[in-house]
Parts: C-alpha cells; structure tokens; sequence
DNA sequence: CGCGGACGTGAATCAGCATTCAGTCGATCC
DNA sequence: GGATCGACTGAATGCTGATTCACGTCCGCG
C-alpha cells in the first residue's frame, strides 16, 4: 500500500521544485540559456544533480517551464497595463511602453527567454511566446486601424517587426548598455508608434500619459503560459 | 630543402578552400548553423573529416569565415545601392530596401549569418557584422538628419532597432512565409521609414522610385568583411 | 627512377553534458 | 520497534561531435 503525501512532504515537494526553477531562472538570468546546466543548477539548488530529475522529466522540461513562467508574466502585465488605457491607441502604447520597460529591466533574461536558441524543440515553444507578444500587439493594432486611429495595414506582419524592433533596439548586443532607461523605453515606443503611422507629435503626447511600470520593480505573477497550439511537447 | 607549391597545386588547394566554404555555406542555408558540423561539411565537400582542418584551423574559423564572407557581400550590396540613389532619403530606402531583398533571397542563410547562435567566440563575430550594418544604417540617417530630412534622433539607437524590424518582420520565424516578396520588401521599408519620422506619403514615394534588387539573383562579390575592432580570435 | 615531403584519410581519442541507477537515509506505517 | 516506501545522492554511463594522428598516396625533385 503506497504512502500518503503528508501534508508537509508536499510543501517541501513544492518548495524543492519552485527552488529548482529559481535557480534555473536565475542563472539564464545571469549568463544565458546556454548557461543552464543540470550540475549548475542543481548545485545551487543545493541538491545533487540526480534529484532534478525527480521533478523535471528532462532538463527540457524544465527550461520549457521556466520560458513558460516568464512568458505568462510578460502577457499578463502587457494586457494589465493596456486594459488600463482610455483609448485604442494609449492601449497600444502601454502595451509596448511596459514590454519594453520590463525587458529592459532583465534584459539578460528577457534575451535568454525570448531570443537566445537552445534547442528545437525549446525553440518551437518560444516562437509560441513570441507569437502570443505579436498576436497580442496585432490585436491592438487592428483595434486601432478599425477605428480610424492608425493607417490601414496587415498587422500580422507589422507586429511582428515592432517585437524585432523592440528586442534588437532595447537589449540586443547592440543596444547600450547604460543611459537613462525610461528615456529609453519612451524612444523605441515612439519609434514604433510613428512605425505604425502615428505622426510624431500625437505620438510623443500618447507616451507623456502611459503609464511606465517602475523599473526596478514589477509584479511577478505566476500566471504560467500555455501555448494554443497542441505540438510542443518538449521532450 | 622544402618543396616549392607548383601553380597547379596551389589552384587545386585554394578550390579545395572554396569548395569547402561552399558546402558549410550551403548547410546553413539549408539547415541552419547548427547543422554546420565537420563530418557533413566534409561529407559534402567530398572529402575526409580530417581533410578540413588542413584548411581551418577549428570549426569556428570555418563558420566565422562563412559569416565573414555573407557578411562583406551584403555590406557591399547595401553600400551600392545607397551611393546610387539620388538624395539622403533615397539612399536610406535602397539601403534598407537592398538589405531586405536580399535578407528574404535567402532567409535562412541571412538568418543563421546574422542571428542565430553559435558559440560565444563566434557570437563576438556575428556582433561585429550586425554593428557594421546598424552602423552603415545610422551613417546614413545622420547625413538625413543633419539635412533636415529627418526629425533629430539618436542614429546610433534607431538603427539597431531597424535592424531588428527587418530580420524579425521578414525573415524571422513569426515572418509570413510565402506571399508578394517584393511587397513585403517595400513594407517594411515603409515602415522603417515611419519610424525614423518620414511622413507616409513621402516614404511611398521614396519606395516606389527605389530599385530593388532582383529577388532571386544577386550580386556575389567576395570582399570578406573584416571587423574593424581587433578582438575576434574566433579560436 | 626512386626518395621525401606535403597532402589526404578516417578511425581513435577526447571532452562536455544529459541521463541513469544502485545504494543510503529519513519518514511513514502498523 | 521494525518493515517499507520513496526521496536523495553522485559516480558511472552514454551519446554527440570536434579534434588528432599514424599511416597511405601523390608528385616535385634530383
């Protein structure tokens, strides 16, 4: 007859997988994807490395939960923040004003979740996020074009390059690295703006009024990401 | 007393060189950097596994090579085209426009050159050559500035995140795959001008009056790019 | 010719890492 | 208080893929 979970046992069950993400996340956080390691991240998980195996089936599964974790964070404070919007186009402006706020605020992170490759089928699940940020953009977008707030024009394609703009002009190696960030994040808001075609002056009053998540501090909801699509399983 | 390398020698060996970049070049544009592995590339070249490093030193010398090569042909390409155009504007429309076509002609092999990694000492490489590309961007939307065609902006900001726009919009793996390509072209092109502040019936004009390079055959010159800062041992 | 050096070969070696598993240990149950 | 269960350990295993090297082969040389 097989033991119960004693009560106990499952916290520390949970507490032991939630310390093994921590560690996973933090150490993508500090030097990349590439960087995370069975033995490393055991190690500062405190357990041997055999134990990760206990609750992850594969190392992964365990980076697919740790991009899926910080996928549903992301989307969820991109629609938080342009549900709070008055209008169609303050919506679209917060919406790109917070994800460039928040990857800016971990851009290591921010890279190593959405840009930095690791393995087919890890990719196959990011592209999902990446999909799920543009998709989310398209949407306000063509809410904005029905309404007259912004020139006719496909926006799945168009979302698609604002997320590369965004990436590549924010965090990418090319970006710099220091200077005032908010100023920053205002910058490639305005340039996707007007990349939609919003004159500039419009735009530049759009970004005063957004609202501009604290950098140093965001919400940390655990709202795991789950891709639409049934195909990937990540083995 | 050493032999001498007789003409005949010296041809077969420096087609031997080139036979085998093309068959790394050719595997990447098929299948990614990743599959650029010494046993297929040799395979390929039909030669032994043993036979590339009497040529390269390491893999990561052949596959900075590949990258060296794209890169000053597409460097070139961009450079061409921008000197040909009539004003400041036109030349940054060809210039980005080339970049695109060209970036669509061969998506892949554009893809794996440009973004998608590799290793680390490789990686160092592939960041010179995109700041060789935002930086013959941002020369360009300076002269434009200065000219008063476009609104003041920090050139060195804005064009890393053309950049981006470009790859993630056209070639990356949201981009739509089939389609118009020379619509798409001039697409983003439209939309990389908005950014940088053009207003959108002029940016219809510049694109409508710019050459686009003939999608599916293109200049193959063979200036390698050499990065100017010394530090890319690629070992 | 026939010697010797350079090229070419591909099997063996080496290294990095994910994954496994026989053995240890503490908790749960009767 | 034993009998088990099941988590934990970490050394051993296995795989993938770059790199090496002892050995043939070719060809310029005298």
């Amino acid at each position: 007859m097989p033991y119960r979970r004693t009560e106990n046992v499952v916290r520390r069950l949970a507490a032991r997988e939630q310390t093994i993400l921590d560690a996973a996340q933090s150490i993508a956080s500090e030097s990349g994807m590439g960087a995370v390691q069975i033995a490393p991240v055991a190690h500062r998980a405190d357990i041997a490395a055999g134990t990760v195996y206990r609750y992850f089936p594969s190392k992964n599964n365990l980076i697919a939960e740790v991009i899926a974790l910080a996928a549903g964070r992301e989307l969820a404070a991109m629609r938080e923040a342009a549900d709070a919007a008055p209008g169609p186009l303050s919506a679209l402006a917060s919406c790109i004003a917070t994800f460039a706020a928040r990857a800016l605020n971990d851009r290591r992170l921010t890279w190593a979740v959405l840009a930095e490759p690791v393995d087919a089928n890890i990719d196959a699940l990011r592209v999902e996020f990446r999909r799920a940020i543009a998709g989310e953009l398209a949407w306000r977008i063509n809410i904005a074009i029905s309404g007259q707030h912004l020139p006719d024009q496909d926006a799945r394609a168009v979302a698609p390059a604002i997320v590369g703009a965004l990436l590549e002009g924010l965090i990418g190696p090319l970006a710099a690295p220091g200077g005032n960030a908010r100023e920053a994040v205002q910058n490639v808001t305005l340039f996707s703006l007007r990349a939609l075609g919003v004159v500039d002056a419009h735009a530049r009053g759009l970004i005063a009024q957004c609202m501009i998540p604290e950098l140093g501090s965001y919400s940390n909801k655990v709202t795991r990401f789950t891709p639409c699509s049934s195909g990937s399983s990540a083995t």
